[in-house]
RNA sequence: GGGGGCGUGGUCCAGCGGUUAGGACGCCGGCCUUUCAAGCCGGAGAUCACGGGUUCGAUCCCCGUCGCCCCUACCA
């Protein structure tokens, strides 16, 4: 199997794009063939430089290496130019106000054998001659595509829907250069919540804001897989070995996908606690830097986070001090809550060993002391070090800010309270 | 306007002539509980777009209608 990938860098890499590529990358992968990589740039006034490292910079990110390229296809315009005179010189293209035409039949029928939709059928009454290349001789599209198809020996062509309608004219100029056209497999499109063309107004859309809104390639790999395909009715979790030697065209669905983000967000926290405690603290160092305490934090987080974005507000307090929510402060430092964290206080400060389970017995026999609810001792600690009413386990944070800080800011909070 | 594709709970995926129409996200309730999540348990939610056929029987097959999307560029 010999597939491409061929975005047009006119913008970053959408989601829409990310699930070809992935598409195609499972194809090459699950088959031992070979995925090329084609950047369709002969749109020379939108096509940039800096789109094309983004797109590039998108894939390896997303852990979809390819086997060739990346190729440039305006670097091909000579290869295009010559087919395209050879089409003039044989007959079945001709110029027409200085650009060249295809001829299309006005009788008959193209029609496009589609692995995942069947035939479709095309009547050549309802396609006019296009153009293959403009009037200063470049290349267009329908002819680029054709042209560098069949040079690269493409087996198959995977790509979104908004390309069936252009597959005959492409069909064509296949016929026309005396080439077999490859087998074509056209993906439902990709939708935004308003069932409307995805775009960038419908939250993170390109690959780029996905990675930095803390998703893990793997997890987006995983959901972007299952937005039009599934491999039987209830299995949602695949490790990229299942998805390589599960997938496949056939099962591919016909009907347009919705992106949802919720959904993204539920498995890229099932994702992010399978990590073991070290490598989520890595890719943490890839966010935040390598920090002191960052490793511990991570520890203690985990369970509670959905992206690694989430890390910061929920345990930042543990790597370094930070101000204090005066409506958390407000909420909870009230009624009894200096005695009780004066208690508390002198509780953690015998502790001995400072470790959860001793920290854990001391804290809750403060509360059995002062005849109290749990809450009403925790949650005057929980603000005191953290600044925040939400925060990982209490026992764990106590003891991973360790005695010593856990006291100082302890004491700042009740010295705030005299 | 012409051509093409698609149409199962709010969303994703199952189903492929006979099912109580299944699973997941989300939502609601409960449990757990030191906050928030996570986790576990339970629940609500679908005239299978609509109308005709074919058939003993249609979500599944055929036709039509409607809706959404794509193409119809000297964009890709």
């Amino acid at each position: 199997m010999r597939v491409r990938f061929a975005p047009s860098p006119t913008g970053a890499l959408h989601i829409g794009g990310a699930r070809t590529a992935l598409y195609n990358w499972l194809l090459a992968r699950g088959s031992g063939g070979t995925l090329v990589l084609r950047i369709e740039d002969t749109d020379r006034e939108r096509s940039t430089p800096e789109n094309v490292a983004q797109i590039l910079d998108a894939l390896e990110w997303l852990g979809l290496g390819w086997d060739e390229g990346p190729l440039s296809q305006a670097e091909r315009g000579e290869r295009h130019r010559e087919e395209v005179a050879r089409l003039v010189g044989e007959g079945h293209a001709y110029e027409d106000e200085g650009a060249v035409r295809l001829r299309v039949p006005d009788e008959g029928a193209t029609v496009v054998r589609d692995v995942i939709r069947g035939e479709v059928r095309f009547e050549h009454s309802a396609i006019d001659d296009f153009v293959i290349a403009r009037s200063d001789g470049s290349p267009l599209y329908n002819l680029a595509v054709a042209v560098d198809d069949r040079d690269m020996a493409i087996s198959h062509v995977v790509r979104g829907e908004d390309h069936l309608s252009n597959t005959p004219r492409q069909l064509m100029v296949l016929k026309a250069l005396g080439a077999e056209p490859p087998l074509y497999a056209h993906l439902p499109l990709l939708h935004g919540p308003d069932g409307k063309k995805l775009s960038k107004r419908h939250g993170a859309a390109s690959v780029q804001e996905l990675r930095e809104a803390g998703y893990l390639p793997e997890a987006v790999r995983n959901y972007l897989a299952l937005l039009g395909w599934g491999a039987d009715a209830t299995t949602t979790f695949f490790t990229t070995e299942d998805l390589i030697e599960r997938f496949s065209l056939e099962r591919v669905s016909r009907n347009p996908a919705v992106f949802d983000e919720q959904k993204l967000r539920w498995m890229n926290g099932r994702y992010l606690r399978e990590l073991g405690s070290g490598e989520l603290a890595r890719r943490l160092e890839d966010v935040y830097g390598a920090r002191p305490g960052l490793a511990v934090a991570a520890a203690i987080a985990q369970e509670k986070m959905q992206t690694l974005a989430d890390f910061w507000p929920l345990a930042g307090f543990l790597v370094e001090r930070r101000e204090t929510d005066e409506c958390a402060w407000r909420k909870v430092m009230r009624d009894g809550a200096r005695e009780n964290l004066t208690e508390a206080r002198h509780a953690l400060a015998g502790a001995e060993p400072f470790d959860e389970p001793t920290v854990e017995a001391a804290l809750r026999e403060v509360v059995e002391r002062r005849g109290a609810k749990p809450k009403d001792v925790f949650q005057p600690v929980r603000v005191a070090i953290s600044g925040s009413t939400v925060s990982p386990g209490i026992f764990e944070s106590v003891v991973g800010l360790g005695r010593e800080e856990t006291l100082a800011r302890v004491d700042d909070a009740l010295s705030r309270l005299d």
